[in-house]
DNA sequence: CTCGGATGTTAGTCATCATTAACCGATTCG
DNA sequence: CGAATCGGTTAATGATGACTAACATCCGAG
């Protein structure tokens, strides 16, 4: 029996490819530190070959930045949905961003320092993707501490956003396990203290 | 009584003020996504003129990075030789880090965004000046939880810089005073954590 | 008053870089 | 067998941008 195609056309391995190397090296340097003929190389093909995959550099960088939003809210509210209660929603929301953070630095990287370099059309997208993310955890946080503000609690997600990105400054300090329950932990805790007054 | 010169230059204002501006322009589209005529115009004068302050575009960022570290660092060797025991030197390192990070958006933004592009002599220098101020941090933590293994650690502070430095992304949340108190708490219920077991 | 330094200006120069053009081999499919 | 599509190549092209040159102005000191 054949697979059956989807509509959305099959990716071809070479996109993904070039996606990750580029990646790479746009937290390395940047977006506009990285040339086209670098991507390329990176790659084994050179330059101009990448106008086969994407229609330029700009696009290549929106498809990038659109792509790991969608991955981080999809795959938020499938976890929070399935979660029997708030205590094991938060946990859930808490492992997914975790793993992604530990296995794609780079992406995490370039998903906070780039949207500035995104053009008008996609970066509406982006930008909602990324509040609906936000709004996934606030209605979690919501649950577990009716009585914090929403903007107190965007406030303390962003926070944990942050501890929880910090992986890539921390590379390689700790095994892999360690790093992510360590960071579980922390952010527990600090998120507990939430449920004091003020 | 005339004023004694110190050795080092006396700081024109005009050199702080261009500082300032591409430190706002390079968190917002990167080292290489603003030119020089941009800081020039965001301070009045243009293009060129620059070089009559800096020798290049790469001293500006040298320069911007090196008087960041330096500042965060003197700030933490000061607060936490001043502090009366472990917990409030914990106090002082996160009160400044707060302070900091509240006032400078835009500095440490590029702070952790920009060493990549760094030229090879300077980055050298800011990269120990950051690890003399992660070692401050775990010098103090040390104190306070003398059984956590250094990695785990060092592992912790950037993780605690991190959750402080999100301010840049929940700008106008909260009030500065309610926010400074918020990530206050919920830092040091985070690293309350560490006291624990593995 | 005038000399010199500090600070600007505008007009090059030279590299780099994104993008396009023109061309080519392979694979698929009719 | 073609013919087309896919994915590459190398050689323009055109902008942009960092940096330099040449020149002006202001101002303080001798």
């Amino acid at each position: 029996m054949t697979v059956v195609r989807s509509p959305t056309r099959v990716p071809s391995p070479r996109r993904r490819e070039i996606l990750d190397a580029a990646a790479t090296l746009f937290a390395a340097r940047g977006f506009h530190g990285v040339s086209i003929e670098e991507i390329g190389g990176a790659v084994g093909i050179s330059g101009p070959a990448l106008y086969r995959h994407f229609s330029g550099k700009e696009s290549l960088l929106s498809e990038m930045l659109l792509d790991i939003s969608e991955r981080l809210r999809t795959s938020a509210v499938e976890r929070a949905t399935r979660a029997a209660d708030g205590e094991q929603a938060l946990d859930a929301l808490l492992a997914g961003q975790i793993d992604f953070a530990l296995d794609h630095p780079a992406l995490i990287t370039v998903h906070d320092r780039e949207l500035g370099n995104v053009p008008e059309p996609a970066r509406r997208r982006i930008r909602r993707l990324q509040r609906l993310y936000v709004e996934e955890w606030v209605t979690v946080l919501t649950e577990l501490y009716p009585d914090a503000p929403p903007p107190r609690l965007r406030a303390a997600t962003h926070a944990i956003f942050g501890l929880l990105n910090s992986t890539p400054h921390s590379a390689g300090e700790l095994p892999r396990d360690a790093m992510a329950a360590l960071l579980h932990r922390m952010a527990r805790a600090a998120l507990a203290d939430l449920v004091n007054d003020h």
